[in-house]
DNA sequence: AGCACGCCGACT
DNA sequence: GTCGGCGTGCTC
């Protein structure tokens, strides 16, 4: 038999298939080849009686890696899929499906040694066995009986190994080798499963999802509507009915509160999916899902590709999140890989989100999902009161610090009356920048267009780019003058700011800085849950999804950040910051307040978020939209072209460019626009930017990208790289 | 991606 | 004279 393998090598000379001769393999097998002059692992992804190459050429398969194929037939067609849409390397696709240490043979089943008795006689019986004065026998004799088989390891510690093996050699007690699950979160603490009663919204949702069970949802529900006990009932019917589910949260941090709700529920059936586990931790729950033990895979966007057979159900929790969207290769859509998975295996597709993407909300509106809606808080609790503050206005009465009268009143209040408040402020770092007042020199980092932010705690100047450590200057190197303005305050400030305005109180800062091992995220949590600290300071990463009941208060200190952003999701991205933030306040019985700080009070996106109006912000989005051509109304695709030389770049993009230019020249009705520029950051990690980017025609795009992608594989030169982008999330 | 082959500068 | 730089080409 021949069989087309992909060898496990990322680079696109090799990104093909190449056939070798064997035989008794399955489809999906994961194999050793000689490939060159050396030896790798590949993919089997299909199978052939001819080969279209001299089958004197041919080598044999070495061996396989694994005696089960690792990447089932479905997977494999999605796989194929995803290269087609996203021009992506076979290789970069193939290992999203897989554990990551299991390539390369790095992460094995973990077995270790169990010991039970080896006679089902009375305790009596064989007690009468051994000799009176072997004591440490008879003990353990004695305790395998009442507790069953035990570790190895642990009769070792507690019996020692001689009493162990003699009585091995009696015959009475016998040890195996069993395999030993790795479990994640193996001491969350659990409760009990209590049968809750849906709210009449609820069960309209629920009732709603399961009268189609191959349909396309999107659950718009405010936050604290109780999206999660849907998502939730969904899944046990459909796991009652034999079928297995997928449940994405947008991030890690997010994973454990989820995962303890369904284990509350469904026990054992549940494993994790997501790149903090530990290399064993991961495999064993893949292993668990592959081979149908767990039936229930929950984890962030790369649990998407979960081994399952018989997919009943996708659920996507707050759908809007970009870190559904990869960044960098290999670059996908979660939602686009769900809804492929859940037409593959006739399985229903639930996005849900208080702020659904617009992209979503236009399909929900035109027909291609399902919308169902959930306007009200459980036991209707109202919606925090946003109060919006203009910072100018404070500038002019005086006052140029960050923080507004209003805001600093509303602190004590919430101080005083013992509750929690968060303050939300998307900067990280003690300030911005440091800048020269005499002759405006910016520190910027040497490999990177990058402003550098200075940092107190070890007193750095850091590029929040690629990480590089800068000395804090003490002079100007370009004037030489010790004379320096800083910049914007960051969030390290805050805290500092904050100790000192309000002595005794604690406070926490949770940012990229304060998490950086793994278990740091939840124990700044934990601790702010548990009333450790009365103020918790931090970045995006505290606007999702976590409950505080005693939070109260929630301080937006930059409201516009976002909006300074120069593309056309400024505006989405920061109502949806600022409608999570806010959700943030008052989820227990008290009226929480928002406090939101702007210089522009009167922008109709903070005025749209501050009312908590998702509508209203959708009209006024999508009519801005429509005329601009902007997505929904077109698909934006960019080129990104990168390299340490700058001609050589730019050589590159012309050659690329005059091809799809005559492109649009042939198809004009394709392209609304097409363009090529230097990125908005001319430069990271010493490589030079230049992007092409274009809006097409949503209905000709099948049409036209395969030829797109064909350019950006044509006249390549060494020395420059290139991404290709559908739908790119940020343009710099 | 790797590893070979192949043609020009500074060294035992 | 050679050792070694990395440019180009190939891998079933």
């Amino acid at each position: 038999m021949i069989y087309s393998v992909i060898v496990d090598l990322s680079a696109s000379e090799v990104d093909r298939i190449f056939d070798y001769k064997g035989e008794g393999y399955t489809v999906g097998t994961r194999v050793l080849v000689n490939f060159g002059k050396r030896r790798t692992e590949g993919y089997i992804i299909g199978e052939k009686e001819t080969s279209d190459c001299d089958e004197s050429k041919l080598k044999e398969i070495v061996c396989a890696c694994e005696d089960f194929p690792a990447i089932s037939a479905d997977l494999l067609e999605l796989g194929a899929y995803m290269r087609r849409e996203y021009h992506l390397r076979w290789a970069d696709v193939l290992r999203l499906f897989i554990p990551a240490e299991m390539r390369g043979n790095r992460v094995h089943l973990l077995s270790k040694q169990q010991v039970s008795l080896a006679t089902d006689d009375s305790l009596d019986k064989i007690l009468e066995r051994l000799k009176p004065n072997a004591t440490m026998q008879r003990d353990l004799v004695a305790y395998l009986y009442l507790n069953g088989a035990t570790l190895a390891e642990k009769i070792n510690a507690e019996f020692g190994n001689s009493a162990l093996r003699a009585l091995k050699d009696k015959g009475l007690v016998r040890t195996e080798d069993i395999v030993i699950r790795r479990t994640p979160y193996k001491d969350l603490s659990v409760g009990k499963s209590e049968k809750r009663t849906l709210l009449p919204a609820q069960q309209n949702a629920v009732d709603t999802v399961l009268s189609d069970r191959t349909g396309r949802y999107l659950l718009h529900g405010v936050t604290g509507s109780g999206k999660t006990e849907v998502y939730l009932t969904v899944i046990e019917k459909i796991v009652a009915e034999g079928r297995t589910c997928i449940m994405l949260v947008p991030e890690i941090s997010l994973t454990p509160n989820m995962l303890r709700q369904l284990r509350e529920r469904f026990g054992d059936t549940v494993a994790l999916l997501h790149s903090g586990l530990s290399s064993g931790e991961r495999f064993d729950e893949w292993m668990r899902l592959k081979n149908g033990e767990a039936q229930i895979a929950v984890g962030a966007r790369s649990a998407v590709f979960a081994p399952l057979k018989n997919i009943g159900a996708i659920i996507i929790d707050e759908e809007h999140d970009g870190s559904y969207i990869s960044d960098f290769n290999p670059r996908y859509s979660t939602i686009d890989v769900a809804t492929y998975r859940a037409e593959q295996n006739g399985a229903l597709l639930l996005l849900g989100s208080a702020t659904p993407s617009v992209q979503s909300y236009y399909k929900a509106k035109t027909g291609a999902l399902r919308l169902i809606e959930m306007p009200e808080r459980i036991n209707k609790h109202p919606l925090p009161k946003v109060e919006i503050v203009d910072m100018a206005m404070e500038t002019r009465r005086g006052n140029r610090g960050i923080f507004s009268s209003v805001l600093r009143q509303r602190l004590t209040e919430t101080l005083e009356a013992g509750n929690q408040a968060m303050l939300f402020l998307n900067r990280r770092g003690y300030s911005s920048f440091m800048m020269c007042t005499k002759c405006g020199y910016v520190a910027k980092c040497e490999d990177c267009d990058i402003t550098l932010t200075v940092h107190r705690e070890d007193n750095r100047l850091k590029c929040h780019y690629c990480g590089k450590q800068y000395y804090v200057l003490d002079k100007c190197p370009q004037c030489g003058s010790a004379a320096f303005r800083q910049g914007k305050t960051g969030t390290q400030q805050v805290v500092e700011m904050l100790e000192h305005m309000y002595p005794g109180v604690k406070v926490l800062r949770m940012d990229a800085d304060t998490t950086q091992t793994k278990e740091s995220h939840g124990k700044i949590l934990e601790a702010f849950r548990r009333g450790e600290a009365q103020i918790l300071v931090g970045t995006q990463m505290i606007a999702k999804g976590h409950d505080f009941p005693k939070v109260t208060l929630v301080g937006i200190l930059d409201g516009d950040q976002s909006l300074y952003r120069q593309d056309y999701l400024a505006t989405e991205r920061t109502f949806q910051l600022i409608t999570q933030v806010a959700g943030r306040s008052g989820r227990d019985k008290d009226v929480g307040t928002v406090v939101l700080q702007t210089y522009t009070p009167t922008h109709d996106c903070l005025q749209l978020a501050a009312r908590q109006d998702y509508k209203g912000f959708y009209r006024s989005e999508i009519n801005i939209r429509k005329p601009s051509h902007f997505p929904p109304f077109s698909e934006i695709v960019r080129i990104l072209y990168s390299g340490e030389k700058e001609s050589e770049c730019i050589d590159q993009l012309t050659e690329q460019y005059a091809e799809l230019a005559e492109l649009k020249l042939k198809h004009p009705d394709a392209f609304y626009y097409l363009d090529k520029m230097r990125c908005p950051l001319k430069r990271a990690e010493k490589k030079f930017r230049f992007q092409i980017l274009m809006k097409l025609a949503v209905e000709r795009l099948s049409e036209i990208l395969p030829d797109i992608y064909a350019v950006c594989d044509s006249k390549r030169r060494s020395g420059v790289q290139i991404f290709v982008e559908r739908d790119p999330q940020n343009l710099s």
